[in-house]
DNA sequence: CTGTTAGCGCATTCAC
DNA sequence: GTGAATGCGCTAACAG
């Protein structure tokens, strides 16, 4: 901490005292150039890593640095560099286990930059449209990601206005870089699993294909599940199509509504790991078994997916968001960067719950 | 946008023209100010909702406002009021269950509050280090919630004199107000369930009792676990206590451990629900029945609890994170508010795992 | 090489 | 009520 000093001329800002005692004072570069006896200049450059100070006079401010405990305010720095040096991240539900693991792509790679991370939970489509609408115009981030929401023309105009890079992961729009994953692909993997595993009558339980936050994985695997039904002359039955939210309890009551088929399916593709939670519970307490009974196929691989041997589509989640942040930064670095389209494979991953 | 105007006076500093056309540039409180035919002092009486304008004069700010689409910087007020507006979370392992749900409760306060949210992930003990070393000093938040990590008496005097303030959720100082709950009666409670279920020979899992990050609670739950043992005239066998960290391999191999013994436990308490996932799954690999053949217990009650029907010790984990913030709060608000030291109450939940 | 100066965009006295 | 001036702490020219 800075003491009291002698000098009194006429531009000592950085004057500053120690008369409470235990009342926190900043230590400003002022304090620091005038204990090193140099200008607040050279302080920034040693700062700034400089090659061009003489390595005496740095370790003379190195010394006042270390002396003061120095940290220069990262709010002057932002104010004078014109960046806020803090990535955003609109997500909806970072709670729920698939967006944690992007998330964690996303803070691991963040973490190795200079960023702060700054994390915008989405839980309603109301709050979702204030974070669209506020969050990039509001010199709070210096970019953008946003996972499993997908913009609309005039929100990504309205960014590019603002002048803010975003990257998408999980969503899509033409004119933004994003990161994804084919979901038909998907669907398509899962479907043909059960398929080729001798299944005929087969289920699908998903999220409402319209939804409020226009979320579309459910959709696009939709038309993988469907598209795999066709290819292997499987007719389509529209009672084998099952919506549910994501609570447990709305997809066990899915559930009871396919087992009360007068055909009931023999097998279920679930549009999330989740959801499949959910399908085996309703099996398990119906007492049938699974997969001899009826075979379940999940969409995520979370973690918890191994532990119950559910058979998934493996999303390279953490990857996702790792590549976000990674395009981003790049992003920063190039505004005029042109906007890309990254996919990641996707992998049917076979467990219990398909293959005995 | 600010279009190109006429006055040309000698401190017009908010001058801004739109040559490129598309590139971004920021509107400031100069900009509107001379829309508006005011001085940015009045501009900012307006911001801050100072009753103190006329209201003809405000609408004429207002309209300027809405007209160029103007949003103050967050970092120039920032600096300006000497306040980062922003709070900083060190959590270890954000991914993990327990943590994401103390982080939802952190997470929906500091949403509705003033402050942005910027975590600090900690993954290895030099992290955490360099998280205490650093955070409080740089000038980066104006609060901090610790999770689960115990600070030493240096961390706290070097906080203290930072005048940075800090709440601790799950963790301990005296001398920082604290969020948390009894561990040892938690064990207390988990083990005596056991015992009151008939069982005499009743093993411990945990975390290594002394392990790098400090973590407290499955010491303290240990000592409940003892106590229960002592309580109720039981005898404790050094052998039923193993040890594992966070993974379910280590766990699974800690039960095998324990399955192995010439008089192994019928029951076992796991200090967390992640863990009991691991002894579950090793009871399942040597179809070993549960309750029946062994009773389990974990701790936490995190989401997937419930759905695998694990008894647990229910932990009001959004609850701590969300009181943190709270206490936090008022904490910047009353730098003098003396520390002090809030417990939550525990609740053994009882399913299937322990009672058939 | 180094000191000085001028902003960065805002909040906040002080006069008027 | 309102405008002008000052400062928040730092970076980046610009002279020397």
């Amino acid at each position: 901490m800075p003491v009291l000093s002698a000098g009194e001329g006429p531009l000592n800002r950085g004057q500053r005292s120690l008369i409470g005692g235990d009342q926190a004072v900043a230590v400003t570069i002022y304090d620091v150039a005038e204990r090193a006896g140099v200008g607040i200049g050279t302080v920034s450059r040693v700062l700034n890593d400089s090659p061009q100070v003489r390595e005496k006079t740095r370790q003379r401010v190195l010394a006042a640095i270390e002396e003061f405990n120095y940290r220069p305010s990262p709010i002057a720095q932002r104010l004078s560099l014109r960046k806020t040096l803090a990535i955003g991240v609109i997500t909806p539900f970072f709670t729920r286990p698939s967006f944690v693991e992007r998330l964690r792509g996303v803070e691991a790679v963040i973490a190795e930059s200079e960023y702060d991370l700054i994390i915008y939970n989405v839980e309603t489509v109301a709050r979702r449209d204030i974070c669209f609408q506020e969050v990039p115009t509001s010199h709070r981030v210096d970019g953008l990601i946003i996972i499993s929401l997908s913009p609309g023309d005039e929100d990504v105009a309205r960014w590019a206005e603002a002048g803010v890079p975003v990257i998408l992961v999980d969503a899509d729009h033409p004119l933004l870089t994003r990161v994804v994953t084919d979901d038909v692909a998907g669907g398509y993997k899962a479907t043909r699993h059960l398929i080729e595993l001798g299944h005929r009558k087969i289920a699908y339980i998903s999220n409402p294909l319209d939804n409020p936050f226009g979320f579309t994985s459910s959709r696009y695997r939709y038309r993988g599940y469907r598209q795999a039904l066709a290819d292997f002359g499987l007719p389509f039955q529209p009672e084998y199509h099952q919506e549910s939210d994501h609570s447990r309890a709305q997809t066990r009551a899915a559930t009871e509504r396919l087992l009360s088929l007068d055909d009931p399916p023999t097998a279920i593709f679930v549009a999330s790991d989740t959801r499949a939670m959910g399908v085996l519970e309703a099996l398990k307490a119906r007492g049938l078994k699974v997969p001899d009974d009826v075979a379940v196929i999940g969409y995520d691989d979370i973690e918890v997916a191994e532990y119950l041997g559910l058979s998934t589509v493996h999303q390279p989640l953490y990857e996702t968001g790792a590549l976000g942040v990674e395009l981003l930064l790049k992003q920063i670095d190039d505004p005029e960067r042109s906007p890309m389209r990254v996919e990641l494979p996707l992998e049917l991953v076979v467990r219990q719950t398909t293959v005995g």
